[in-house]
DNA sequence: GCTTGACCTTCCAACGGTGGGAAGGTGTAT
DNA sequence: ATACACCTTCCCACCGTTGGAAGGTCAAGC
């Protein structure tokens, strides 16, 4: 098969594929005569699982990670466990911070009128005073 | 001052500044006679202004348009407005998909052992069927 | 045959935002 | 004088992905 079939049932772009091969996450593919790359169905099992751990947010060094366990029969569910879920307290604390930033964002966007006045709530709050001493009395 | 001290008062790194004035988001920097950056406390007030700014997510291309609104006295608060609140917008989306990308991850960790067994739905979630069709019955 | 178009190959560069570091000049304190 | 902290410009790296150039290959149509 070759690398688009195998990209479009994988879900992982033919780029992304050659990328994943070249940073040494995959075993380099087969090759046929014509030097094109030759993809049976367990190498799109692979390439799917790496399409669907990258959809869940694992970085590419957790990703390698994640295949060696794969690929290991034998390998103990507590050492998966414990990739996902360092991961997933990543996750959450980036999702803490985001919200955050939306929660400030939008204090900020509910005082402003919007309107052709030019006072701005929003500019006040990014250029205001650093330091609540020095405001004047 | 230079642009340590006006890094430090900001709460933007020396070579932040140095990169923001490069891609033109700050207009070049008065120099002394030997060269170095002088920078003045309205250019503080404005770096501080960029880093709240990227604190809040907003992209060095918002933080270009904010800036301009910025310096503009008779600019509409409408204009901000829409700038903030399409950021918020994008925030919120992100946040959505990270929080769909935690879901899933948290039942797969919360179904699997985590102990010395290799059986682990987080591989087999991953790995998994594509399709519900072509299960063997 | 010969052309067209879709596919494949490798290689190189870009994005955004930040940091590291080299190689050299300058300021200041002792 | 010497040490050290700071400044300058420059180029490179990260991460994951995409785009494109320049060329080879395959399958179709006429």
């Amino acid at each position: 098969m070759n690398i688009g079939t195998a990209a479009a049932e994988a879900g992982v772009s033919a780029k992304m594929i050659r990328h994943y091969e070249a940073i040494g996450l995959l075993r380099p593919a087969a090759r046929r005569d014509n030097q094109y790359r030759d993809y049976a169905e367990r190498d799109v099992h692979e390439l799917r699982f790496i399409g669907r751990a990258r959809r869940l947010g694992f970085s590419m060094d957790e990703i390698r990670t994640l295949l060696a366990l794969w690929r290991d029969d034998a390998r103990p569910s507590r050492e998966v466990r414990r990739v996902a879920q360092a991961h997933l307290h990543d996750l959450e604390t980036r999702i803490g911070e985001m919200q955050a930033m939306a929660g400030t964002l939008r204090e900020l966007v509910d005082h402003c009128h919007g309107d052709a006045r030019p006072e701005c709530p929003i500019l006040e709050g990014l250029g205001g005073a650093p330091k609540s001493a020095t405001t004047p009395g």
